[in-house]
DNA sequence: ATTGCACTTTTA
DNA sequence: AAAAGTGCAATC
């Protein structure tokens, strides 16, 4: 009998590794990177294998002897252990926290039964061996230079494919995709797309085109079964082109050969919860530590990548034309909202068009970032406002549901008959959702048929997609949304796009709000004029209302300048000292009184020294209280990366001896602020 | 995180 | 006096 000490990284907010002995017969002992089931406390865990040697510091009494290895399983690949190694040391989290949680729920259970029927499922699997991509249409000449110049790039190559909505980037990444598989037998392509359940169409695409190959998904919304099967295909390196959301970027990819990352300045990238990593930046590393290409796609590329490719680290590839023949840009024009008072929320010429496009047969899609109707409901007699009781915000009037609704913490009331405070029943809606506008454009044009789709009016699952289908069957003549209608979808027949109240992002405190507030407006932009422009028709219209239209983000859309507006953003940021010439984290505190919070970001803010590093104040966060939780954040800065790095490590170390009570969390690179 | 353990406070 | 709540230490 020989016996070996194996390191075992395990699922547990605790930062070291935990030590096992394994007993084994003639047969080699296990691997790195392969699973093991052992004895932790009282219970058993599956953890993975980050150490296999002779010597270990624990005591012989305390050492426990591993209970099995999942032999079944080729061990993960030492590229993929220093991936999630680099993700936990970047975000400042143990290893067993990121790698861990990054596969699948069934290779981390006790019983094998899981993963043995998707290994025999995969076995079993025939995905032909015709991998002769088929119709592969004509790119014009800067589509062409695009796709050869992903398909032929060698060694780490980032490029930033920037092109307008409707310009054909699924076409470049399809074309180099092509390039790439024909020139490599067992190639795989990871290609990241913000949400899967908005571009149905990309996998159905790449089925199509790649009929012999196969694909696999990975998302939040696949079975569990699903999700081992696909992740099990990645894993054995036989699905070749592996079509994901975030966290796919930690999926396990043996012969990866080219990361495409669609809408890559897209917020969904970052994860808002448990590790925050951003999984752009992830593939990033990712194809710099293989070496391979990496395409970061987008109309309106993050300030960081357009950084980049300003300095020259990315290569700048670009699409100045949209693909489709005869199709144009769509002319965007500015409603002046001081000299045309709305009425029911919409300009009169606003309301014109609507009638126009009426009158013609076509679509028209209202855009308005507030669902339900009202965002607030106030007493003119004494002054009550409909605040949450849980929350630093107001109760939303939902008045199909006749509910007060916190859109934060899912408290729902009664609408109240008279004022809570002082009885008086004249209770008045302030401002206006997107069931307030569909109401009055009701009452406006009572023949049009109007289609609201918003988070509200799609709760039921599918009935998103049935909404859509609907539009698409030419069954709406006026679709009013919430972003929910900005991504993905390519309307044929519309040619009107009204955007009823962007102005709040122009004065945020959060300075990334304009260039959310630019992608955001430019993407919904797109949905217009997707198709060629019919004989006879009109040329798609885009109508800005505001009540600051000098604003320069508005001249920038109108003259659908992104560069010049990117640039003089980007000037900005290097003048005020923001990112991407700063680097940021933030520490977050969370306790039943805000004072509490705010002691422990002190506590925390002089519990060592910092020099070099900008350490802020504690402060309320801007939504304070919610579910009767009070939050406070502490921003740190620093010029230098490696810098910050060094500190936060040190910092969390002395922070984790406070031994505090309070829940906390460390942010590194955050996007809201 | 999760669990056990010692110790306190609540409650029937 | 059992049950429920609280603080603290340990997990190979």
């Amino acid at each position: 009998m020989a016996s070996c000490i194996l390191t075992i990284a395990l699922d547990t907010p605790l930062t070291s590794c935990f030590d096992y002995r394994w007993q084994h017969g003639p047969e080699a002992p296990p691997r790195v990177g392969q699973l093991a089931q052992v004895p932790f406390g009282r219970r058993d865990v599956v953890g993975l294998i980050v150490g296999v040697g002779q010597h270990t510091d624990v005591p012989a009494d305390k050492l426990k002897d591993a209970l099995a290895v999942r032999g079944q399983l080729a061990p993960l690949s030492p590229q993929w252990l220093a991936l999630v190694a680099f993700a936990a040391d970047y975000y400042q989290r143990p290893l067993g926290e990121v790698a861990l949680p990054g596969l699948p729920k069934n290779l981390r259970v006790l019983t094998t039964v899981a993963l043995d029927r998707a290994i025999q499922k995969l076995a079993k699997a025939d995905f032909g061996h015709d991998a002769t991509p088929r119709d592969m249409p004509e790119l014009n000449p800067a589509q062409q230079e695009a796709a050869d110049a992903i398909g032929g790039a060698l060694g780490f190559t980032p490029l930033l494919l920037y092109g307008v909505t409707g310009s054909g980037k699924t076409e470049v990444y399809l074309q180099a995709c092509a390039q790439v598989l024909a020139r490599d037998a067992g190639a795989q392509i990871l290609v990241l797309v913000p949400e899967i359940n908005l571009t149905p169409q990309l996998e159905g695409n790449i089925r199509a085109r790649f009929p012999g190959v196969m694909l696999a998904t990975l998302h939040s919304s696949l079975s569990e079964g699903e999700r081992m099967l696909h992740w099990l295909g990645a894993h054995e390196g036989r699905a070749r082109i592996i079509l994901g959301t975030r966290l796919a970027i930690l999926a396990s990819l043996p012969n990866l050969k080219l990361i495409v990352i669609d809408e890559e300045h897209d917020p969904s990238y970052k994860q808002q919860e448990g590790l925050r990593y951003s999984a752009r930046d992830l593939a990033v590393w990712r194809a710099r530590q293989l070496g391979i290409p990496i395409v970061l796609g987008s109309a309106t590329p993050s300030l960081e990548s357009w950084h980049h490719a300003g300095s020259g680290r990315y290569r700048k590839l670009e699409l100045r034309e949209r693909a489709v023949r005869d199709a144009v840009l769509p002319r965007v024009k500015l409603l002046d909202m001081e000299k045309d008072r709305p009425k029911d929320g919409l300009t009169a010429a606003l309301v014109a068009a609507l009638r126009q496009r009426l009158e013609r047969g076509e679509q028209s899609l209202l855009f308005l970032n507030r669902r339900g109707y009202a965002p607030v409901i106030c007493c003119e007699a004494c002054g009550w406002i409909s605040n949450c009781t849980r929350c630093t915000s107001f109760m939303v009037l939902h008045k199909p549901e006749h509910r007060l609704r916190c859109h934060h913490c899912s408290l729902e009331l009664r609408i109240p008959r008279a004022c809570p405070d002082c009885g008086n029943v004249d209770l008045q809606p302030l401002g206006r959702g997107t069931q307030r506008v569909e109401e009055g454009l009701q009452a406006l044009f009572p023949e049009a048929r109007i289609l609201r789709i918003d988070a509200d009016s799609t709760r039921r699952k599918g009935s998103a997609q049935e909404a859509f289908d609907s539009v698409h069957r030419g069954e709406v003549d006026i679709l009013i949304g919430t972003q929910m209608v900005a991504k993905g979808h390519d309307f044929k027949k519309l040619t009107l796009v009204g955007i009823l109240n962007p102005d709040t992002a122009l004065f945020s405190q959060d300075y990334r709000a304009s260039e959310r507030l630019f992608a955001q407006l430019m993407q919904v932009a797109g949905r217009a004029g997707r198709a060629a422009r019919a004989e006879g028709g009109s040329v798609s219209e885009v109508l800005v209302q505001s009540r600051y239209v000098a604003h320069p983000l508005y001249s920038a859309v109108v003259s659908h300048d992104y560069d010049r507006f990117a640039t003089s953003l980007l000037e900005e940021r290097r003048q005020a000292a923001l990112p991407p010439y700063l680097y940021q984290a933030l520490l977050r505190a969370e306790a039943p009184e805000l004072a509490l919070a705010i002691e422990f970001l002190e506590n925390a803010r002089d519990c060592i020294g910092h020099e070099g590093i900008t350490v802020n104040d504690p402060i309320p966060m801007t939504m304070t209280r919610v579910h009767n939780v009070d939050r406070a954040q502490l921003l740190v800065e620093c010029p230098s990366r490696p810098a910050l790095q060094a500190f936060l490590k040190e910092w969390l170390a002395a922070i984790r001896q406070m031994k505090s009570r309070v829940k906390w969390s460390l942010e590194v690179d955050p996007l809201d602020i």
